[in-house]
DNA sequence: GTCTATACTACGATAGAC
DNA sequence: GTCTATCGTAGTATAGAC
């Protein structure tokens, strides 16, 4: 499960070409959504260089699997890197955090180019196969950690375990529903077209509700 | 798109079989996750009774939609039924009237036999066909209507039409997430089923979490 | 490393027997 | 109304030319 060598020449190799193909197309219609012969006529190839580089259709799945999760790490990279331990911040900060997180993570649910990417990771979840492993291993496990840990810290010990995971899990839906019912939003909100300005409202709304949800004074009810 | 006369017979006509079989096979894998083949021997009988009975796999499909979404309605029912309109409740009786429908949602979207009927839903969110229409039609818009109703009613002119909309939306977020991202909720909140016991525990944080949003002293930062 | 040619299986749709 | 038989197409995989 290697990514491929990052060239910039305009006809990379058959190899690159097919790979990000592979991402694209599977990404938005499935493994059975499309052919080999298709994919490869989309990449400018033909059909056998899928058995010759990538051995199988499902190979070829896998690796864009991989590299899609590598993509998507990318994209909120950030997030990951210059990770502070939660520990190490008092309950406020936390949730300071908790909100540029989201607002990276929007922005990513948001983006056009993040859609074929998330849907990926969306039919996995759903039917979840052997690529799952690599998604969740590389991105999700991370992600979730530090949510959690933050969301934990910014209960100053008010939450159990559980709420804290129930309480994180939800966070992140209010910010998924922007990728996976977007047919709903668009038609909920009357939007025709996503715009950085309704991007910008989203993010102020959500960001509203995520303090509210963590609040002190939040009673659980 | 006529549902099939509703018999209690052991062995009922393959058009009926085949209709449910095609909801449960199409839900989980989709249109093109399962052969005509497959399927009609799934539904004890043989590929060209498809074609007889639905003219074509994607005849079929559209039938299956169709079902699908007057049984997901079923099941939500009684929240479209017997509904106030939200111009005669007051706020506080507008936010209990939303968590009663969190609350059938969240099992509807916990609940195992739910899971193909919600994956129809959310794969034609992500790629719309035809179908698509049929589902929001008779089911979407209906929910949709009622949820920003009553989260507008919450906000007692606080909120401006389009925030009222953002809120309706990450609310549902909030529920969806349990069906659609299910691989990840279990991964994090370690649980390896899902009981009532964990669906009262969610419900109960989850609903707090909605009062916590509608809450009159919430600021929208 | 990339292509052509080809083998074999399975697909969806249809015609016709019962 | 349900089955078998069969059509043409498209699927994955492989062997071998260049």
């Amino acid at each position: 499960m290697t990514t491929p060598p990052e060239t910039s020449k305009p006809d990379r190799p058959a190899y690159d070409r097919l790979l990000e193909t592979a991402v694209e197309q599977f990404g938005l219609k499935g493994v059975d959504g499309i052919s080999t012969r298709e994919l490869a006529r989309a990449a400018g190839t033909v059909m056998s260089s899928i058995t010759y580089h990538y051995g199988s259709k499902q190979g070829l799945y896998l690796a864009a699997a991989d590299y899609a999760t590598d993509r998507i790490a990318e994209f909120l990279g950030p997030l990951l890197v210059k990770a502070t331990p939660p520990d190490q911040l008092d309950p406020a900060e936390a949730v300071d955090e908790i909100c540029r997180i989201a607002e990276v993570a929007l922005r990513f649910m948001l983006a056009p180019e993040g859609a074929s990417l998330a849907r990926f990771v969306v039919r996995e979840q759903m039917e979840p196969t052997e690529a799952f492993e690599i998604i969740y291993g590389k991105l999700i496990s991370r992600l979730t950690a530090r949510l959690v840990g933050l969301v934990e810290r910014a209960g100053n010990g008010r939450w159990g375990p559980e709420e804290v995971r129930i309480k994180s899990v939800t966070i992140f839906g209010q910010l998924l529903v922007f990728r996976v019912a977007r047919a709903t939003v668009m038609a909920v909100t009357g939007w025709e077209t996503l715009t950085p300005d309704h991007g910008e409202r989203v993010r102020s709304v959500v960001q509203g509700q995520i303090r509210a949800i963590l609040a002190p004074m939040e009673s659980a009810q």
